[in-house]
DNA sequence: TATATAATTTAGGCATGCCTAAATTAGTTT
DNA sequence: AAACTAATTTAGGCATGCCTAAATTATATA
């Protein structure tokens, strides 16, 4: 069995890896709210695993069991998360640091109990994929909100789910994944979006946009 | 916050304590499956954090800090055990072992909203007593089902929760917390015990009957 | 190409929590 | 009281996983 700690960096090359290829030592570091020199000293022993591939200087990747471990401890993290929210109304906002706990906790019975209460569900509270019992993910192709430009409609398909106090934000203006609006205004140089939701307008700063993504719709009012 | 082996240390100590007073290092250390070495040194840093008063030599008890502490982590495992049991249905031989790695790592709220699904339940699936939110523990008087003679109808109160496989075969008699059963015959020389539940007639030895404590209850057909 | 800067790695340390082996203390027996 | 036994403590070691400081490597700039 592997600790927490390894877990965690597994989990954490896995994300930086989607976005990016190989992943850097510092990168990683500053992912995991760790020194640098630490990273390295770990990926070591990750490599003695054979979990990840690792040449000095050259950055990190997973191999075959290292994502499969990294998958599960997602899988893990992310039906938690709903498990919290649906099955003991836990906020939204609360799940992703009690689920940061227990996902390296739970027996495999445990999990399947709960995905099986949750009727096998394929996203998380904040719209993020579930990887299915064989490390399948199926990646969706949304888009940042600040891609969008005045008049586009949408539907917002999922929130970084890091930040508790943004999702609270973001929780206020009703904006959880499913959640359908209409770009009124663009401010330019960079400003903040007003949008329609359900016919209140709104007004979103760009750093906070940063972090819905959306999936694209025909507006019904423009055809 | 503490470290999970501290809790355990805490917990340990506070369940030897009740059944015979200072608790020495070698029992708290067989308790534990550690050496007794161990045990002195997880003694001493408890003492620093004025959690234990103690001695060397001469024992360990909690001090209110300490007994406090044991009482919240011992209420998150038996809250636990009932709520994988009872929402998510984790057979009864399977809820300690999961409730252990548990316990270190749920939150307030988490166990806050599991104590209100349960209904503010007082016993786990083992019928071993909830301590409350402010660690006051109902404190019942069972005895062992070794103590029982011919002809005494009782219920079951309570049974051993740390042998998995005790507990399967316990679970194969039908007997529970809240069953009843009468006792048709004590065999001699220290030998097994010939009950009647519900009509069944089963034979329980004497190993297996340690583990089962009892409510004596007065019995209809001898009044 | 030489040098400066940024990233990374190595070296050495610290806390936790366990271990074994040796020394000490308590308690009992002669 | 002396000696023996059992329990306990001390001493020294090991793995994990983090840290800081110093050395090294890669990369960009002059």
């Amino acid at each position: 069995m592997l600790t927490h700690a390894a877990e965690d960096y597994l989990k954490s090359i896995y994300k930086l890896q989607e976005k990016g290829g190989k992943v850097s030592t510092g990168i990683l570091a500053e992912h995991l709210d760790v020194k640098p020199a630490s990273a390295t000293g770990m990926i070591k022993k990750l490599k003695t695993m054979k979990l990840v591939r690792y040449e000095r200087y050259r950055g990190v990747t997973l191999t075959t069991a290292g994502r499969a471990i990294a998958l599960e401890i997602i899988r893990h993290h992310r039906l938690l998360e709903l498990y919290l929210f649906k099955a003991l109304g836990v906020p939204w906002d609360g799940v992703h640091d009690e689920a940061e706990k227990l996902e390296h906790v739970i027996s495999e019975e445990v999990e399947a109990r709960m995905d099986e209460f949750l009727g096998y569900p394929t996203a998380d509270p904040h719209g993020a994929p579930i990887p299915d019992k064989n490390g399948v993910v199926v990646q969706t192709a949304s888009i940042p909100m600040t891609d969008l430009e005045n008049g586009q409609s949408c539907v917002v398909a999922e929130v970084s789910d890091n930040d508790s106090a943004l999702l609270r934000h973001i929780g206020s203006f009703n904006l959880y994944p499913g959640t359908a609006f209409r770009v009124i205004e663009v401010a330019p140089f960079d400003g903040p979006f007003t949008i329609d939701i359900a016919g209140q307008q709104v007004v979103i700063g760009r750093e906070v946009a940063k972090h819905i993504f959306v999936d694209q719709v025909q507006d019904p009012d423009n055809v």
